[in-house]
RNA sequence: GGACCUGUGGUGCAGCUAGGAGUGCACGCCGGCCUGUCAAGCCGGAGGUCGCGGGUUCAAAUCCCGUCAGGUCCGCCA
């Protein structure tokens, strides 16, 4: 039908005679004896010079005979990759009309989103849609070639799952045959991994849809991709090599160059200078601590256990409600108050500006001063309290007020290893999993899994780029003992773990060999590789914030028929 | 469950603080003119439930209450 593609002319085609298919981009008529059609298909534009008059209106669909030729001197046009040809003496056909777009069909053309979710098909032909989506295919083509290069095995497993409440809201799906139960879809392959692991598969990986009904944000959809791997007779290191791998070898494929070995630093670290388990690389400024310069002092604001500080460089302008604004945000944070001082040139000497300058000691002044490296022009935000409290809000700070590049500088790969094994005591006493159940326990910890479960880590890690959370993975158990000893110390009983994890736990039985995986998200990994804020925007048809799609009106009733074929009846609201 | 922002011809905005006739701008659309343009240009024209409902008022796009939709975030996401 075609005898090439829009984008791909250059002047070695000059005097080749072609026939293009696309859309009528653009036309410029020059009343009956010259008009110019720009026409556009996935790879880009070209313009097709008509000697006469067309009949063609926007987004027409066309097939345009002609020959490549130069265009005359003057006539180029830069801003086309094709602009140095055009194509002349052309006859065109048209294959399809089509009404005005709702909108520009052009990257220019700012668009509310829930117009072009609407229409997604025209938004779809936009030169950012077409980039992102096959950014997203390259993407997933070269991490399918490192993990077969690595030896792994792509099984598919089931979308209808058992129901095993685990953490995040199931989808679920009700049975026709069994009326009155229920599938789910999988909030994660996770169990079946670890089933394929007992099943002799040593090396699985799969491209993997998950579905978790959970509110969405800009970095979550109901429905997600993620590679989900899992590999047996594996140290957590031969983990981090595999998937640094596929991540390291995506991004190559997409950016040309191998970015360098990723970087490593366990939790502790990671909350301690950056405030946070995702640390944002790209943002210079870490945390100080400043408990050697307060201890012991007279100033009650900083009386708590710990005491951090962030510089924010040139922030001392800041107006006085701004900082106001920030102390409101530090207390919404969870902080019991919020520090700030702005550093001040007096006479050549750097000096602070704070209310609480006056109830401080000199030393206390230089010590700040001299922690955080704050020089007049600076402020300084500190907050007291318990050590993760202090950190989080003012990790939390530190992206407000510094803030977050979006699709500019390097990307920063972070690996975040030994997290905690439990993240919390819950309301029944016992502690929460930071992970899921199945993650190993630190080896020189696990003897105080019953006495001190806060301090023991895990074998669990997580990959962090540019401060979003990539993914994580883990460690698992494949021992009964331990896993009895995690259930007993999560306050799980026999009972409640036969009944969510027993078909696991039974096939535990037939020989488990030591196993650990991980699982990234492949929407946020092409998201920053394309510069976007969403995700929504490497998803084809992606759902709106309230799990809507404004295209086909999901979700609807469903008719009453099928719901007394599925034993459904809906109750009242 | 909660906080904040947005909603005005097909698209993007201004108008709202301080109420006075659907007022304005750009793009698009329709018609006309135009033989080298390129987000063509020039002339003319059409197109509106100011998201929806209620209230205040002589009078509401504008003020108040509610509601719906979209977005950002908190909760949630083992």
């Amino acid at each position: 039908m075609r005898t090439g593609r829009c984008g791909e002319l250059t002047l070695d085609d000059v005097g080749s005679h072609v026939r293009l298919c696309g859309w009528v981009a653009r036309r410029r008529e020059h009343g009956e004896h010259l008009a110019f059609v720009d026409l556009r298909d996935s790879t880009g534009v070209i313009q097709c010079v008509v000697e006469g008059s067309v009949e063609l209106r926007s987004e027409y669909v066309i097939a345009v005979s002609g020959v490549v030729r130069r265009r005359p001197e003057g006539m180029e046009n830069p801003a086309l990759t094709t602009g140095a040809v055009e194509i002349g003496d052309c006859t065109v056909e048209v294959l399809a009309t089509a009404e005005p777009p709702p909108f520009l069909v052009d990257d220019r053309a700012e668009v509310d989103e829930a117009v072009r979710l609407r229409h997604r098909y025209v938004d779809l032909r936009r030169p950012r849609m077409q980039r992102n989506l096959r950014l997203r295919a390259a993407v997933v083509r070269a991490i399918r070639a490192a993990m077969d290069a690595q030896g792994f095995c792509e099984v598919e497993t089931p979308l209808l799952w058992a129901p095993t409440p685990e953490g995040a809201r199931e989808f679920a799906v009700p049975s026709r045959l069994h009326r009155g139960d229920f599938y789910v879809l999988p909030q994660s392959p996770q169990i079946a991994k670890q089933l394929l692991m007992v099943g002799g598969f040593d090396r699985y990986y799969q491209i993997a849809k998950c579905l978790r009904d959970e509110d969405l944000r800009a970095d979550r959809q109901f429905e997600f991709t993620q590679l989900d791997m899992e590999a047996s007779f594996v140290t957590q290191e031969d983990v981090l090599g595999f998937v640094s791998e596929a991540v390291l070898d995506a991004a190559q494929a997409v950016t040309g160059e191998r970015p360098p070995p990723i970087e490593r630093m366990t939790w502790e670290e990671a909350l301690d200078r950056f405030g946070t388990d995702k640390p944002d690389l790209r943002i210079a400024a870490e945390l100080v601590d400043l408990g050697e310069v307060f201890a012991g002092t007279e100033v009650r604001a900083f009386g708590g256990p710990c005491v951090k500080a962030l510089r924010v460089t040139g922030g001392g302008t800041m107006s006085r409600s701004r900082l106001d604004t920030l102390v409101e945000r530090a207390k919404a944070l969870g902080a019991k108050g919020l520090a700030w001082f702005r550093v001040v040139d007096a006479d050549g000497a750097s000096a602070l500006e704070s209310p609480l300058t006056r109830a401080m000691s000199e030393g206390e002044r230089e010590g700040l001063l001299a922690k955080t490296g704050a020089v007049p022009g600076d402020l300084v935000l500190a907050v007291s309290d318990e050590h993760r409290s202090a950190c989080t809000v003012l990790g939390q700070l530190r992206i407000e007020v510094l803030g977050r590049p979006v699709g500019e500088g390097p990307h920063r790969y972070v690996w975040v290893v030994e997290f905690p094994m439990f993240e919390s005591i819950g309301a029944d006493g016992h502690p929460v999993a930071a992970h899921h159940p199945f993650t190993m326990p630190h080896p020189e910890d696990l003897d105080r899994m019953a006495t001190d479960p806060l301090s023991v880590r895990s074998q669990a890690y997580d990959l962090v780029l540019n401060g979003w959370e990539l993914g994580s993975g883990s460690v698992r158990i494949h021992r009964a003992d331990i896993q009895a000893r995690v259930f007993a110390a999560l306050g799980i009983s026999d009972e409640e773990a036969e009944s969510r994890f027993g078909f696991l736990m039974g096939a535990f039985r037939y020989g488990a060999p030591p196993h650990a995986g991980f699982a990234f998200g492949v929407d946020r990994l092409v998201a920053i590789f394309a510069g976007e804020e969403s995700i929504r925007e490497v998803i084809a048809f992606p759902k709106t914030q309230s799990g809507a799609d404004p295209l086909t009106g999901a979700p609807k009733p469903l008719s009453a028929s099928s719901l007394a074929e599925l034993g459904l009846r809906i109750a009242a609201r």
